[in-house]
DNA sequence: ATTATAGTGTGCGATTTATCACATTTTTGT
DNA sequence: ACAAAAATGTGATAAATCGCACACTATAAT
């Protein structure tokens, strides 16, 4: 866990804070606030009304939708090091998705209004946090429209992929996500999660220990996510 | 068509224009080329090297990619007074997807050098900018997220529902858009789309005529999209 | 240690969709 | 106007998934 410290000597913020002044980034400072969450913790709600940008210094967060009558729907992982509700900053007043840690985070909320001037008043800045709209988006389509798919032991081995290079950049990782919320990201059901890498597991695709996973056969399993 | 006039005095501009000053209008018009399209035409291909944003003034562009094995998929259908490739404007030196114009279509091609200028030297601007991809980025996560679902009535429901509040902005569209398309946006297929739009006509919940759909009971057709 | 609770593995039947084949309709090009 | 090509409608079949039931394991709480 990071130690409480300015934004101005943070060792985690963003690439976009470079291209602040320091009165800028004193600005900010006074209006962030700097907190921790142990897993499992909710930071948001969907549809409450959203005063802040959050941005996750340390942990993992698990960003999903509910429904009434159907199971959850996860959107993604947000990482270190990046914005939570950067989508909804300049044009939603209610959160679009709920936000709940699957690690211990420890995150800074940023007042929105001084976020807004701040792009306002700073086309460089502006434009950094237009970078990382941009790439976050690029990442989301691309899983999207990997799991524009009818075969589930397909939608599984995107899904791995996407894990395994968009999220925990390894092909080694400690899963501290449920089947079941496998199934809630790839528009399946908890069965077919345990089927599928089941099978992966006996084809010596991967190797499943526990929560560990580690990818083996980096070609086989992409060929799955080609074809399958 | 709209014939070709200066951006200053443009009817059909972004509103992002509005936050330029003179000189940084007379600069954008100077490296901005406005052309047409015909309906089936292709206006850049996936993975070609990007040179220029492009502004749809008037008609519909359909957004996709291409695979070597399996079928098309459709990201989205442009529509007028919406910019294309916003997305990979801050990233991307190759499209990442493929466009061709679904009707006739009047576009500009503003030079992407030019316009990531104006977006850093101009904060207002950049924040217009960020607005339109967030709206945008919002549209498609709320339809990629409708489409997860396992049944197909469900996904052609939310597919015309997609289509009358985001594209069309009717109750009632003429659809220029082959059954194949349509399934090509909702990972199904071509029959699969007929037997859906059949069954909804059958029910008295759409009309189709020819090409043209109108959505007679909107909360039926929400109702499907909801559950099935 | 024991119990309660949440998560996981697995077989089976019902349901749904993809796929193929082919008739029919519509559009395109000459 | 006509032939050729593309798109659409529809049935039958095969393949795959979902959903349920239940056993089992891991984790948390007392």
């Amino acid at each position: 866990m990071n130690e409480t410290i300015s934004c101005s000597t943070c060792l985690v913020g963003s690439c976009a804070l470079e291209t602040l002044t320091r009165n800028e980034l004193v600005n900010m400072e006074a209006h962030t606030y700097q907190t921790t969450f142990r897993r499992g913790e909710v930071l948001r709600k969907q549809e409450t009304p959203v005063e802040s940008l959050i941005y996750l210094r340390s942990g993992y967060i698990k960003e999903f939708i509910s429904h009434e009558n159907t199971s959850d729907q996860v959107v993604q992982i947000v990482k270190p090091r990046f914005y939570i509700g950067l989508l909804g900053l300049c044009t939603n007043s209610a959160s679009l998705y709920s936000y709940q840690s699957v690690t211990d985070a420890d995150v800074c909320f940023i007042d929105k209004g001084t976020f807004s001037k701040l792009i306002a008043g700073n086309g460089n800045f502006a434009r950094e946090i237009l970078v990382s709209l941009s790439r976050e988006s690029i990442k989301n389509h691309k899983r999207f429209l990997s799991l524009n798919k009818t075969q589930s032991f397909g939608k599984v081995a995107s899904l791995l992929m996407y894990l395994s290079e968009e999220v925990y950049e390894s092909n080694s990782f400690e899963l501290w996500l449920s089947r079941a919320e496998l199934g809630q990201m790839i528009a399946s059901t908890r069965e077919s999660v345990t089927r599928a890498l089941r099978y992966f597991h006996n084809e010596g695709i991967i190797r499943m220990l526990k929560n560990h996973i580690s990818i083996q056969n980096q070609e086989r399993l992409t060929e799955f996510a080609k074809r399958g």
